[in-house]
DNA sequence: CGTTAGTTTGACCTGTATCAAAGCAGGTGG
DNA sequence: CCACCTGCTTTGATACAGGTCAAACTAACG
């Protein structure tokens, strides 16, 4: 149904994936053995009441994308995460919302790996990424925003085994890079154009495809942390229609 | 030498009602013993190598400013966070860099408080505080992003009893207050007019007064969360000079 | 086919940045 | 005590990035 399922893993695989670039040692999927009770999602799900029921262990998205995002009493919003297969999802805090922008599949992670320790790493690399978000925001251009988003998105995805090579699902719409972005919808739209014109990126449908992935780091400031293994043929070759 | 000396507080004392608000339930400043390892910083001092160094135990300003900054390769600035009296100095991330921006002290917080239970309570609120950022950059005018920032560091100040009633010691140059809030200098310098065009606000020197607080908590979007003591006579008479 | 959600385009407006220069205050040395 | 810095704030003129509004286009879907 999704082009997501493109490139499939076992669950417990994607996570072990996860955790081991996390955590600098390997962590194999056995290690995850206490992974249950695992749930469906759709688009729109809201997961609030889900995620604050306060039962123990952590719970991990496994498919799909979630949005966490805060709205104002005029109705502007703001996204202020996006977790992606992998990515622990927290209790949300007062005022934000935290709901499947795809359909999707979570679980619970219990037992010795689901500690303090992982705890500790997951909120260490959660800020990071706030603190990368504030200066997207408060100090790059449009452009500049866009490519640094897509460039992290890409990374992220590379780093689960969810993107090979240049390309990687992008399945966003304009209004939710606008929210990321804070920027208006229209204004992306054209940002987007403008990074094509550049010879910077390919889009096509929900797929994206970096063309010179070094020359828009550096042309964003981003700072490049992940090699991505070439693209194996399969993908290449079949990648977009 | 700085007018914050106007209202001073015994260094167990002020840390003692910050930790008490955080809590919920009352910290006495016998429980803030083990505080030691007292020391002076001045202006612009570098708190890297010092936060860095690994040494057991939690370290807190006790007065002054401080900054948490990130630069870009071209020189554009974006503050990520101001730590206050009262609050935790967390090991800076990749990139970051913390330095006081007025004079000021710090002491490191050790034994039983100095616990995990301590640290997620910080981390929570810490990550609290970088949302509200994020959406203020990202959904905010210049205007509202001001106001903002202003009524959050107010109640800040109020609940370590640093401020009384509707003013408080603003330390920041107009320089500061735009990297902070993501504008340019003479943007702030004509929002912060604005403010007190609409009689919002008084700025005299480093002394901000709010005329309509409440006004200007709506007129922004803020959410106000502490109640003002009144301010004591001797405050009000004498306050500006 | 009509409907709906999403993308794209054009015209126009405004918030904010930039540049340059003038005021202002505190501190220093003559 | 005055003249002179130096750092900060304020002002004016001008340019541009990005927002808003409205409408056309596209593609998926029943």
């Amino acid at each position: 149904m999704t082009r997501t399922d493109r490139v499939t893993l076992d669950p417990s695989d994607l996570l072990a994936r996860r955790l081991s670039g996390l955590c600098g040692r390997a962590v194999s999927a056995a290690d995850l053995h206490p992974l249950h009770d695992f749930r469906s999602h759709e688009t729109g799900d809201d997961l609030a009441g889900f995620l604050s029921s306060g039962a123990p262990g952590m719970r991990f998205v496994l498919a799909g994308w979630v949005a966490e995002s805060v709205v104002l009493e005029d109705g502007r919003r703001q996204i202020i995460g996006l977790r992606l297969p992998g990515d622990r999802l927290a209790a949300p805090g007062e005022g934000v919302e935290t709901a499947f922008l795809t359909p999707g599949r979570t679980a619970v992670l219990t037992g010795a790996q689901a500690g303090p320790e992982l705890e500790a790493l997951l909120a260490a690399e959660e800020l990071t990424r706030l603190r990368d978000l504030v200066v997207r925001l408060g100090r790059c251009s449009a452009h500049e925003r866009a490519g640094h988003l897509l460039l992290e998105l890409h990374e992220r995805l590379l780093r689960v085994g969810l993107a090979e090579g240049e390309g990687f699902h992008l399945p966003l719409t304009q209004e939710v890079l606008a929210d990321a972005l804070g920027l208006s919808i229209v204004h992306v739209n054209r940002t987007l154009q403008q990074l094509r014109r550049e010879g910077l990126l390919v889009l096509r449908g929900a797929q994206a495809v970096f063309t010179d992935r070094k020359g828009l780091a550096s042309a964003v400031c981003y700072n490049l942390t992940v090699e991505p293994s070439p693209a194996p043929a399969a993908l290449r070759r079949g990648g977009g229609g």
